[in-house]
Formats: C-alpha cells, structure tokens, sequence
DNA sequence: CTGAAAGCGCTTACAG
DNA sequence: CTGAAAGCGCTTACAG
C-alpha cells in the first residue's frame, strides 16, 4: 500500500500552525521571531509523521534546485579525483546541496543533464569548449570553469619526480606520455614541468606517449639513445614502460629507472614495484566547494587561495 | 545580463494558442487532436525562443521527477559496470528520463539524493540490507533490487577461466579472492563457480585472499603445496598473484599460471601479460532500463529474460 | 509573533 | 479542435 507522503500542510495541521510557520521552522528563516514551543511542536510533528520536503516544489518556489552538477573527465575518473569529488560532495551537502557528476559528451543524449535536472551550477572537470559553455549558459546555469593556470600551478608531482631521478644521478631522462584520450592537457602540463626542472640540471630530456602496442619500441629507442631514467605521466603509463623495459631484458632500476604518479593501487602490484608520487588533495574538494556555494547564491567569488598541495615521493624497487 | 528564461507562457503567446496546447504539442500527449498547422506554429517558436521545460514544474505537476538514481556499489566502478551504466544511462535518456549515480553510504550526509533529488525509482547495483531499504522506500521512491540469483547465474567467467587451467593439464589449483571491500558477494559467486568447475574435474581447489601485503606468502603456500594453477577474481588480483610469484623467483607461467578476469588495461602491461576473460555486457543495460522504466511507470516488470551474456577467453602469456 | 494569500511553471480533466 | 481553470507543494512578502 502507498500512502501519500505527508506535505507541510499535514504537519502544519497536526502542529496546530500554518504551513508559512512550517516552513519558517524547517528552513531556519533569518528575521523571523518564533516561540520555543511552536518551534519544538513542529520539528516534533514534522519528524513525527516523517515529513520531508518536496524538492521540486521548493525549487519552483525559490527558482534554485539546489543541484550542483560536475561535468566529469572523458577518461576513467582515478583515485585523486574520486577523492576530491567525495569532499565536495560532503561540503556542498551540509550546504544543503547535492552533487551529481555526468559525462558531458555521452552521445546520442537527447537531453543533456543540465536539462532535465536544471542545477544551479555546472562546475566541469575539464575545460570545455566555448560553444558547450554556450549553451550550459543558455539553460541558465552558472557555469563555474576550471581555472587551468591554477591548476597547472599546482602540480607539483613531476618536479617531485623528476628530481629523484636527478638526485639517483641519472643525466637523460624520458617523459613517457599517456594516450588516453582526454587526458592530453594534464599530460602535457606534467611534460611540462618535468621539462622545466631537467632544463635547469642541464639534463638530456625527451618524451613520447607510450602506450601497449608502442611501448616496446618506444623503451627500445631511448635506452638506445641513452637514457636511463624515465618519469611517467602516471602509474599506468610507468608500468607500461616497466613491462616493456622487462620484455626487452632490461634490468630495472639498473638499466632504466622507472617513476610513477599518483601511488595508485598498481605501483605496489608489479614487480619491481613502482616508486611514484603521491599527491595529498585534502582541502581542495572543500575549497570548490567554496566557490561553487558562492556561485549558487550569486556571490562574488572567494578570493581565498586553494589551499597548498602536498606531495611526497615513495619510493620503492623501480628507481 | 541574465535575462529570464522562456516559459511555456512566452511559447504560447508566441504561437497564440493556450498554454494547454503548447503542453500537448510539445509532450505529444495521446488522445489530442491539434491541428498540422497549430502544432507547427507551437515547435518553430519553441524553438526561436529556446525554450526547455522547467523539470521541477513538471515533477511537481505530475508527481514525477523522471530522475532514476543508481546506487553504485562501494568499491570503485571498474570497466564493466561504467558500461553497464553508460548504456542504461542511453537508454533512459531515450526514455526521457535521467539516470543519476550516488554512492548510497557516504558518511556525514545530512541528506540522502533520494531524499534531496525524489527519484522516481532507486536502483541498488549491489544488494542493500533491508533497513536502508526501508528507508528509501519510504521516501516514496520505488526500489529496483538486484536480481541476485540472476546474476549469479550469468557470472560464466569463471567457468572459463578455470576451464582453461584444467585444459592446460593442471590438477591442483587455486582461487585467489579479493580484499577490496563491497566486492565480497562477487567475489564469493565466482569462487563457488570456479570451485564447482573444478570439483565436477575432481580437481585438487583451494582458495584464499591476496592482497599486497599477503600475496607473497600466500603464493609461496600455494606453490608448496602443489597449486600450479591460479583463478584470480579479476586483473588486478591476478597481477597481484603475478607480482608475488616473481618476487619469489617462479617462473610464470611454468611454474605457476595465472589467469584474471575482466580483460582490463593491466592485463596488458605486466611482463608475462595476463591471459583473461573479456565479458560482454551490452544489452544488459537495455534490461535493467526496461525494468526501471516498467518500475516508474508503475506498470509490472516485464517477464522476458536477460540477455545471454558471452565471454571468450583471452589468452596471453601467464597461463 | 502568526497566518492568509499570491505565485513559481507546469499538466490535465473539463467545458465549450 | 482549443482554452480557462484548478492544482501540484512549496516560499515569502505582507497584513494584522
């Protein structure tokens, strides 16, 4: 049997007060001067005949659907990601804010999510083109974009990388590139740096993407041209060159070393495992959320910095 | 400049009809007669002035939020399961209705998405003990629970998996289990698949978690007592069962085989790669839409069957 | 301090 | 064939 959910209106009549009063209580509303005893006899009825509230009638009401909705990265979201995404997703709930993630591209959609759900701010992982932020725009959503300079800023984990193998005295060095589609623009911010750090040690560096039908090839041709040492893009993409370097007859780290990125699960499966970097996001899920709640409530952005990010290296058999 | 967004109001007065005709046309309710003429007049301005509906006025209209919300399972969402819901995602959406993914027990939530969202139909992926249940229910949210039996019943990797060692002539041979947590009513189906494969052989079967602190001794156990042959719940168990053996000097596969499941990219980038079972899902998603939709609708679950799911075997050089 | 009332943007019997 | 009107369950000025 289903019964009907209770409405204000049903707990405004068993409370004995008027469903402007139940809402007063239940939202906490500022400037509004209820007595003790209303207040108690409502939460009391409310929790009583377990009331909760329509979102969808709120929504229509207030016009904010309190949805907060994360366009999430084309590639398989990883360890550091679902992290930060379950901390913002725990900020903007005590908010009072729920947070759904989608694929922005999913083909063959007919209405995008930011559709049928109308959040009250789109926040993509990614950067998205201009003619999709158009029509996010369009729907009505705040549109909160990524701040790329921001983030580049903080990627730390290559120059972590990149001098360990300086320090272990190699003096050319490869960066090993990921294929994975999507992932293009954290890569080469990674190269990037990993670059810069070899540039001022005056060290040989070159890079490649490398993936399982090249990585063979690819190991071949630089231990051929000397280099000893290789950062990786990430855990995956290190221990793709690993097995290569293994199938070649290479020692590791003696004839290569190996680094990885993100101490994922994986590093401590092979052998030898794989040193790598692990990054530590605490703070940054809380820190979007911030900035999402502000742009919900149409708020200047905080200025605040996102908090620093911390990074160490762990190392193991593969350097 | 945020200008207000269009309301079927704005479409009719566009068009000069009702906004009864504006719905009618553009839901294409059944059972309306509207003239060529009108109802074209009604999609061009509807479409000049950019109008889409307001969902939340229409959940509060029809009592239906069109939002499915899938509970995804604690462990992290491996490569099946994306596609699984990638393609009931497509095929909900063909439906007009969007398919929302959570993870069901986030701590520290003030409030459940079913709560805060009110989908029409909440679909556990794993099993969920009867108080939350309860719970969901009744939020007023029908509930889709798992087929178990069913599900178990298509589980056929394991099949093939242990089929393949005994076809390689072992006789004494292992099922390594996983530790990762949330998998464990999986990870049980296919030992007890594996386990009955190998029994109906009359085959020598033992079986044990592997994680990375313990696989290295609990490999030298296996071999020890004449394990030459191990099943391994999926890829990553199966490199870490990899991993151990090298590190205690066998030979795979000569000394010890290993087989994995899943197919996944790991399979390929450890050095011997893993031989594994690629499972093919599609259709699948298509079901479990048809059930969530026949759920919403309040109308019975449809009798038909599942789709057959097929397997092959994917060898590779650690068995 | 509390309540009557308007309004959010839809859908859908119902009247014509 | 089309439109006026009620109603979904909230919020929130406003009157008292």
């Amino acid at each position: 049997m289903v019964t009907r959910r209770p409405t204000s209106t049903d707990v405004a009549r068993a409370a004995g007060v008027s469903r402007a009063t139940v809402s007063y209580v239940l939202n906490e509303t500022p400037g509004q001067t209820i007595s003790a005893s209303v207040r108690q006899r409502v939460l009391e009825e409310a929790a009583r005949v377990g009331y909760v509230r329509n979102p969808q009638a709120r929504a229509l009401a207030t016009g904010q659907s309190h949805i907060i909705l994360a366009l999430l990265p084309e590639w398989p979201v990883e360890y550091l990601l679902r992290e930060l995404l379950d901390e913002m997703s725990l900020a903007l709930d005590e908010a009072g804010y729920s947070l759904v993630t989608a694929k922005p591209y999913a083909s063959g959609r007919t209405a995008p999510l930011w559709e049928s759900l109308r959040p009250d701010v789109v926040v993509p992982i990614e950067p998205i083109d201009d003619r999709r932020a158009e029509t996010i725009r369009r729907s009505g959503a705040q549109l909160l974009m990524p701040d790329n300079a921001q983030r580049a800023a903080f990627d730390i984990g290559p120059e972590l990388q990149t001098t360990h193998l300086l320090d272990l005295g190699h003096t050319a060095i490869a960066y090993a590139s990921t294929t994975v589609r999507g992932m293009d623009a954290m890569d080469a911010d990674r190269m990037r740096r990993s670059q810069e750090v070899a540039a001022l040690a005056s060290i040989s560096f070159t890079t490649a993407p490398v993936d399982h039908t090249t990585a063979q090839e690819q190991v071949n041709a630089w231990t051929r041209s000397g280099v000893s040492g290789v950062v990786a893009f990430n855990d995956d993409t290190a221990a793709q060159v690993l097995g290569a370097a293994l199938r070649n007859g290479l020692r590791v780290p003696d004839d290569l070393a190996v680094i990885g990125h993100d101490d994922s699960p994986i590093a401590t499966m092979t052998f030898p495992s794989l040193s790598s970097v692990r990054v530590d996001v605490s703070g940054r899920g809380r820190y979007f959320a911030e900035r999402v709640l502000a742009a919900a409530r149409n708020e200047p952005l905080p200025k605040e910095a996102p908090p620093g990010v911390r990074a160490h290296l762990v190392r193991r058999e593969s350097t």
